[in-house]
DNA sequence: AAAGTCTTCAACCGCCGGCGA
DNA sequence: CTCGCCGGCGGTTGAAGACTT
């Protein structure tokens, strides 16, 4: 038997919603609550289906939805949740408090998906698109990890020795996070944050070494790309702290993830070292989109090069 | 200035699962 | 157990504005 409509369509306004329909919306839910989204339209006065009423208010009315930009975190945070719950927009709504699903699909499409395209990331699997680009060229990862007895994690991220970051962590940061989704299909995303509901991870204080996230997997998988391991790792750890940004964008990373010379953990912080700037003269800056907005410039798809990583023959 | 193209996002559509009769 | 209703979800559409030629 095929299934009823939602509604009878004859007579029933579609398109744009004008601001009365809106404010009788409003006013009726306010007033009654909305218990019935079948009948609701009728008792408050709409011409229109009980689905269309449940959709407006829900993506657009309701008095606790955000509106505007999204942030940076909120940005990172879809990007995680995308890596481990896929196209559950739903699910990614519920830990971002404010936000609609319809509201992070379509960012998602929109802005987050061609940057990741552009960066040569395939936004379904989060895995780099080898057959475009050879992210693990650009680091000069394997090939550079084996020729020398340095920690790559180490040098790329400037965690020892007062030697400089060759790459960016932000940049860092995302790649490891996609780069470690092919657990997701197993994994409870709830980890991610307490008690199932988004909160903000706490911010490491600004303090010269903070507390490592911890490290309990003994299996940690390191491949081609270094720096899996250590990230898999905070995603397959229950006791995890998620990796964050810090007031100063930079990210506490994992003690294990590179030596701090002696076995210490040294996080990056502003005040205990001198990071690269990010319009240093001698570095090939990378800006993925001169389209974007500017006003809200993602550092995620603005890293640095150093020259000696010849990458001109990928641009 | 006009036409064509691209981008954005609100809204729609159809399907699915839960639930009660 | 089956059926129908309802809310919810993810994919898609298309109007409007922005941008390019």
């Amino acid at each position: 038997m095929g299934r009823a409509p939602c509604c009878d369509k004859n007579g029933l306004k579609k398109g744009p919603w004008t601001p009365e329909e809106d404010q009788k919306l409003i006013d009726y839910i306010q007033t009654h609550g909305y218990g019935n989204w079948r009948t609701l339209p009728k008792n408050a006065g709409l011409q229109r289906c009980g689905k269309s009423c449940r959709l407006r208010w829900t993506n657009y009315l309701r008095p606790d939805i955000k509106r505007g930009r999204f942030s940076f975190e909120e940005e990172e945070a879809i990007i995680q949740l995308h890596s481990v719950l896929g196209n559950k927009w739903s699910a990614i709504a519920a830990r971002l408090p404010g936000r609609t699903d319809n509201e992070i699909k379509n960012y998602w499409n929109t802005h987050i998906r061609k940057r990741l395209l552009r960066m040569g990331i395939d936004p379904v699997t989060h895995s780099p698109r080898l057959d475009l680009l050879d992210l693990s060229s650009i680091l000069g990862c394997c090939s550079f990890y084996n020729q020398s007895q340095m920690n790559m994690s180490t040098r790329l991220l400037g965690g020892g020795g007062g030697v400089q970051p060759l790459v960016n962590p932000e940049i860092l940061r995302l790649a490891t996070s996609i780069m470690s989704s092919p657990q997701r299909e197993n994994q409870n995303p709830d980890f991610l944050f307490h008690e199932n509901q988004y909160q903000q991870p706490p911010l490491m204080q600004n303090t010269n070494v903070a507390e490592p996230v911890m490290n309990n997997n003994p299996n940690v998988i390191i491949d081609q790309f270094p720096f899996n391991g250590c990230f898999t790792d905070w995603q397959n750890n229950a006791n995890a702290v998620l990796p964050y940004l810090t007031e100063d964008n930079y990210v506490p990373v994992p003690s294990n993830c590179y030596g701090g010379g002696n076995g210490e953990p040294s996080f990056r912080t502003p005040s205990s070292s001198s990071p690269t700037p990010l319009n240093s003269n001698n570095s090939t800056y990378i800006n993925s989109s001169s389209t974007e907005d500017e006003s809200y410039s993602s550092d995620i798809l603005k890293f640095e090069i150093p020259d000696f990583l010849d990458v001109n023959e990928f641009m």
